[in-house]
RNA sequence: GGAGAGGUGGCAGAGUGGCCGAAUGCGGCAGCUUGCUAAGCUGUUGUCGGGAAACAUUCCUGACCGAGGGUUCGAAUCCCUCCCUCUCCGCCA
């Protein structure tokens, strides 16, 4: 959500922003239905506020000159009666018009169409030399007894999988190692819902616009997350907080949902992209200062990319293209783990800036500490870890000639072992 | 799931049709008193929207007593629906 008088004040940079991620919206009709709305809200209050007048001089006339005034007033009610459904009509409007303007990308977010324009601006590790053709994580897993692709099309369709014995537990074992990282960096675990109401899919940016992504349980009007961004950026919704307790950063770990409508055809092989995967997500809510907010979008940037150090992953970082950001992006930068089978490298991560464009949806405020009126704060996101979808790349990464695969240092204590040998084969 | 009770300002708590944006107390803020602190005294104290102006600020105005609808000239107060909390019973990981 944007800030409606800037938006009344600055035609030309929402158009700009539109035009820049690629969002198709009408701002000059916009302009026009606030005008429009603004004018029968006036025109409504100053009904109201006669009626109200009315009824206060009514009450203390004496009984013979209230008919009168009786007649009057009903006269003055017929009037507002009419206009209230108009000015409803329209402010609702208004609102499902404005929950649709594109917050205006950072001026180093470089222009472009979409994901194929987005500009690297790091590479880190060598994706691995191996001697041998690479194995997909899919016919690895399969092979070590890890991974079932089959019998999770069975028991939920397709883009389902189950993992087993030590498929399970090295996932556990990523997970817990990112709960540890996190909160070695100062961030709070946080356990939170995961089917939550409309109102925070709506908060966060989700809706309107994503409903086909997002699974519904419609008898309660209730969604399952796709991320736990949605759960961990509302908590304080509806909130004024105390500056001095922001930074308030937070992780969470839990399931995620995605119904990935409309990607038929689109990575259907093993575990790229799935309906449910666990992922620990951070997310920050801090004081409304771009510089700072600048500064921790980095930060958390590095969180993610430590953790692919820490498991000596091959990656790269890029810059997201205008075209590519939502609509509430300010800035994005996503991490792209090396996956031998796609011969590329696959998104990981995605760090994301809002400014204060879910504060505003969400009335996510905070109290200044000079005082004065409660300001909307800034609120980031970014993954820490997502699973099965790093699976993808430790399996292939860490793979060896005889398909087995060495386990990533850090794991192998939880694991009890250093290398995923396959069941009775070499290793 | 069944039965009952209840949701009012930062908190506690009055208010059952007009003089209620809302008593009173506590807390907060300002001032006075005081050697310091405490106590005492006096004053003050919600949020959001719209409009106007000398746009820091002031003025006018609307909305808000869990949410949404309704009755009425007029609703915190009456009616309906929903949500949430508490107590008891049932069920349950």
């Amino acid at each position: 959500m944007l800030d409606l008088k800037w938006v009344r004040e600055h035609p030309e940079e929402v158009k700009r922003a539109a035009a820049r991620k690629r969002i198709a919206v009408d701002v000059d009709a916009f302009l026009e239905l606030e005008r429009r709305q603004r004018e029968a809200l006036t025109r409504a209050e100053e009904l109201r506020a006669a009626l109200r007048a009315g009824a206060e001089r009514l009450g203390q006339l004496p009984a013979e000159l209230r008919a009168e005034a009786l007649a009057r007033q009903q006269q003055l009610k017929a009037e507002v009666k009419e206009l209230e459904p108009q000015v409803a009509a329209l402010t609702a409007e208004l609102r499902a018009l404005s929950l649709r303007l594109p917050m205006p990308p950072a001026p180093e977010v470089p222009d472009g169409r979409d994901d194929r324009d987005n500009v690297e601006l790091k590479r880190v590790g060598e994706p691995p030399r191996l001697a041998f053709p690479a194995r997909s994580h899919v016919e690895l897993g399969e092979k070590l007894g890890i991974v079932d692709i089959a019998r999770g099309v069975k028991l939920a369709g397709s883009r389902n999988y189950l993992l087993l014995g030590d498929g399970a537990l090295l996932e556990q074992a990523v997970l817990q190692l990112a709960l540890s990282h996190m909160r070695a960096r100062g961030f709070e675990l946080c356990s939170v819902p995961t089917l939550v109401n409309r109102a925070w899919m709506e908060g966060t940016g989700y809706f309107p616009g994503g409903e086909e992504q997002a699974y519904a349980c419609e008898r309660d009007d209730q969604y399952l997350v796709g991320t736990s961004e949605v759960s961990l950026t509302s908590i304080h919704a509806g909130e004024v907080l105390d500056a001095r307790d922001l930074p308030v950063r937070r992780i969470g770990l839990t399931p995620c949902y995605r119904r990935e409508a409309g990607t038929y055809g689109k990575d259907t092989k093993g575990l790229y992209r799935v309906h449910q995967f666990w992922k620990v997500e951070q997310v920050v809510v801090g004081p409304a200062d771009e510089a700072w907010s600048r500064e921790e979008h980095l930060r958390m940037l590095g969180h993610a990319t430590d953790f692919l150090d820490l498991l000596e992953l091959p990656y790269r970082v890029v810059n997201v293209c205008s075209g590519d950001l939502g609509q509430g992006q300010v800035q994005k930068f996503d991490v792209e783990t090396w996956m031998p089978s796609r011969g590329g490298y696959g998104e990981t991560h995605s760090a994301s800036r809002f400014h204060d464009f879910q504060a505003r949806r969400l009335e996510l405020r905070y109290k200044p500490r000079d005082g004065g009126k409660p300001r909307y704060c800034h609120t980031l996101n970014n993954t820490v870890i997502a699973s099965p979808r790093v699976l993808i790349a430790i399996l292939e990464n860490f793979q060896q000639a005889d398909g087995s695969v060495r386990v990533p240092p850090p794991l192998r204590a939880a694991l009890g072992k250093d290398v995923l040998a396959p069941p009775g084969g070499a290793g």
